[in-house]
DNA sequence: ATGCATGAGGG
DNA sequence: CCTCATGCATA
């Protein structure tokens, strides 16, 4: 049982999932590119009028730890971006080097139902809100005598950081764009890639559509879709390069399964501590018989589902998402009192 | 659409 | 070890 921990990654084939596991006799192996997700993509997007209600109730504002909403450019060259564009001012925020600053509520609580009167154009609301810092972020630094705009940000184009309203439209109108050129989302991916050179999958932009990306990271994202989609209304009808790159040749460990009355154990665990030291992840794994890996990334990816902008909590009472954090990290197995 | 995983960057 | 951005493999 338990995923072969005989050794660490085994893409043998061996797939031997715990006994209660179904089988899946793979059908046949395209090879080792997969890139026919697009087929049943399309499927799924084309009817997927999914009904879910994205509404940010829950305040998780998410930010790691380092102070500046927009890093100079770490990251974004994290996989292959020879070129790149990037607008973003090189603001910096100053905030407390405090320990996790749990930031308050960026997400208003938009009921999905908007003004009924205003359209999904752009009725953007410019309700600013975003960091629930003391006063993270001040207007930028305007040129010494220029400013000669009377309006703030209220059109599509996005020019400094955008509300949580604007992405949450945005991703809106950008799914229904997409469907209507009749692109599906591994379509996107692989556009953004050839257009500017970063390659995203479906999985990303299925979240970003979803709002399953942390602030910071939906802000990244917008201008590149953005120009995407200006970019296929206006070359709509153009055959769009079929290119398709597929370098893979990485071993991945086989996903675990992690049985469901396993993972309300966690989950218990993970309301009593989300951060559970090492020793206490070594507990919790020898108690559910699994890896000691695996249950501490299965915390981290909790911890990051937590972090996200679509509350996957309905509607929350006390709303309370910030674990006082007394201890960082480890430094014995958490008391758990 | 999502669950588990990898990796870079930071301490 | 953690966070964060991303994605292969799945359900």
């Amino acid at each position: 049982m338990a995923t072969a921990a005989s050794n660490h990654y085994s893409i043998l084939t061996s797939s031997a999932e715990p006994g209660s596991m179904q089988q899946t006799p793979p059908p046949a192996y395209r090879d080792a590119h997969s890139l026919l997700q697009s087929e049943y993509t399309t499927l799924q997007s084309s009817g997927g009028t999914l009904g879910h209600a994205h509404q940010w109730l829950t305040a998780a504002l998410s930010h790691g730890g380092e102070g500046s909403p927009w890093p100079a450019s770490p990251l974004g060259e994290q996989d292959i971006k020879p070129v790149e564009e990037l607008q973003h001012s090189p603001r910096q925020a100053h905030l407390v080097p405090q320990s996790q600053h749990h930031e308050t509520a960026a997400w208003r609580a938009t009921t999905t139902a908007h003004m009924p009167s205003m359209s999904t154009s752009n009725g953007q609301s410019l309700i600013y809100s975003q960091p629930g810092y003391g006063e993270m972020h001040h207007e930028e630094h305007h040129s010494p005598h220029l400013s000669e705009h009377g309006h703030p940000q209220s059109l599509h184009s996005d020019e400094d950081t955008p509300t949580s309203d604007d992405l949450e439209q945005f991703a809106k109108q950008f799914k229904q764009r997409r469907i209507k050129l009749g692109f599906t989302q591994a379509d996107v991916g692989l556009a953004l890639g050839t257009l500017y050179g970063n390659v995203f999958s479906q999985t990303t932009i299925c979240r970003f559509e979803a709002l399953q990306l942390s602030f910071k990271n939906m802000c990244k994202l917008k201008p590149l879709l953005n120009k995407w989609l200006e970019e296929a209304d206006s070359t709509s009808g153009s055959p769009t390069s079929l290119d398709k790159i597929a370098a893979q040749g990485r071993k991945r460990k086989k996903r675990t399964s992690i049985e469901v009355s396993v993972k309300g154990a966690l989950e218990s665990h993970f309301l009593k501590c989300p951060k559970p030291g090492a020793s206490e992840i070594n507990s919790l794994a020898d108690s559910l018989q699994l890896e000691k890996e695996v249950v501490r990334v299965w915390f981290c990816n909790r911890r990051q589902k937590e972090k996200r902008m679509t509350p996957q909590n309905g509607p929350m009472a006390g709303s309370e998402d910030v674990y006082g954090d007394a201890s960082p990290h480890h430094g014995a197995q958490t008391p758990v009192p």
